[in-house]
DNA sequence: AATAGTGTGTAGTATGTAGTACACATGACA
DNA sequence: TGTCATGTGTACTACATACTACACACTATT
């Protein structure tokens, strides 16, 4: 699944509830032209900057990590929190490359309840 | 500490052992245009791209993912990583954006001595 | 029948990224 | 004392990113 065919699709489907999820007041909303959400929702265009995902994210309560990877790219936040200590996370991250879900949420948890 | 400046002392460490290290050799020896090297290492650019930064990384002998941060990039098989499962990173991130170094290492050596 | 709102095609723009190319001054050294 | 290598200043370039602006055709409504 693109990023536009997602983001058609959740508009549209809202749409359905709500008339005010048009194409043109969902981009005078987020602060962008029509013209250019318009080609957004038919990847037309390369994704939009991290910052127009997170609105449109907003917008459509959506998960903004998820379009954000359908964009190709890692939120700014996750980026900021690995560059401080970034062999610490690099390890970390390759080792969790290819372990099952159920095990890294396994240890989301254990980090959760963990008590150090 | 800069990026530019790591980079300087770096080579110029290594240049005190072989004198093949100068600044115009080494920036043959990965190339790029001496003059651009230059301005590199006197953070008079912006941080080069991530394969230059990965060249310079691989002569100097030094760590990629260092390197990468203090240019504020994160490397690419890492965000690809993310990007396979973008919100179970993304929460474990998260988590542990606040843990101490020794609770990541754990959680390292835990995954990597792991039976799933 | 007029008007308002909808999505889209085309063209253009500002800024950032990632460098190259060439000239120049300085110092080593044979 | 010539020449060779070193680091650096200036100017320029190609491509990518992230959009805007305007015009147009179609649909729904009143």
């Amino acid at each position: 699944m693109t990023l536009g065919r997602y983001l058609r699709n959740a508009r549209e489907r809202r749409r359905e509830r709500d008339r005010t999820y048009s194409l043109r007041q969902v981009a005078l909303r987020i602060g962008v032209e029509p013209a250019y959400l318009s080609k957004i929702e038919r990847d037309q265009v390369p994704p939009p900057s991290e910052g127009t995902i997170r609105r449109l994210a907003c917008e459509l309560d959506e998960d903004s990590d998820l379009l954000l990877a359908m964009a190709g790219k890692v939120s700014g936040d996750l980026q900021a929190i690995i560059l401080q200590r970034p062999q610490l996370f690099a390890d970390l991250l390759r080792q969790l490359k290819d372990a099952p879900d159920h095990a890294i949420l396994t240890v989301v948890r254990e980090v959760r309840d963990g008590d150090w």
